[in-house]
DNA sequence: TTGGGTGCAAATCTTTTGCAGGTGT
DNA sequence: ACACCTGCAAAAGATTTGCACCCAA
């Protein structure tokens, strides 16, 4: 049985209350604040662990670094090459690409990660 | 100024030969049947090059691992979960998709990695 | 009480890099 | 000759894991 534990709970907090999609080492710098003598790899256990039961997601950027998310619904993202942030991208029509993609190759799709290369919209205005 | 080697030539031609998007380790392991001495270091080298200067992509699995593919336009994978591989899709609509993304979300979108996870065609053939 | 959770440190694994020597052009 | 390329080995990062101790239920 999954027991509660300070740890965990500090290190789901700290990523829900974000929308950088920071990365285990980043996550493990800001839950010192809260337990300073956290290890990093408690940090890690519990990101694996809140991952498997769907607490939390993980994806790759583009660097090939784990990024964590709390917002559970596959979205995909932007790693904008001007700000060097990863947004969310709110696309309504992911779903319908995802199964028109399972249709027409025969495929069986259960889940998807995307992401987009580019220049974020904030960026966009800023210059150009 | 680029200039040949035996290395990086076998490094590509065993990328072309294969449809199985294998890691740097992979390669080495077969370049070595026709470069014994060859370090893990110069595969890793050619293929950042090969990857730069667009005679190969890379991407990454599910799994985090960085895989090396010789067709070069940007293309979805499926990692099938039944038989481990990662196979190619095929999908027409997907630079429509892209587009249609970027426009929704006033993004600028350069160039994308889509990975999905399921079944792959054959799989879904064999056993429901 | 007891089995999951933790801190710590060592171990893995992957990828990069410094360096001295080799090799296309 | 010169600059690029290589093999080797060490280094650097990121993540995992073994172990003894701790603690929630």
């Amino acid at each position: 049985m999954k027991r509660y534990s300070k740890q965990r709970e500090v290190v789901l907090e700290i990523l829900r209350a974000t929308k950088l999609h920071p990365t285990a080492s980043t996550i493990y710098e800001r839950a010192r604040e809260a337990i300073p003598n956290i290890s990093l790899g408690t940090v890690y256990r519990n990101l694996s662990e809140l991952s498997a039961s769907g607490d939390i997601l993980a994806f790759k950027a583009f660097d090939g670094s784990e990024h964590y998310d709390a917002t559970v619904y596959p979205h995909p993202h932007l790693c904008c090459t001007a700000c060097k942030q990863i947004v969310d991208l709110e696309i309504p029509f992911v779903e319908d690409f995802t199964k028109r993609s399972a249709e027409h190759t025969g495929a069986q799709i259960e889940s998807h990660n995307i992401v987009f290369y580019g220049k974020c919209s904030d960026c966009c205005k800023i210059k150009m």
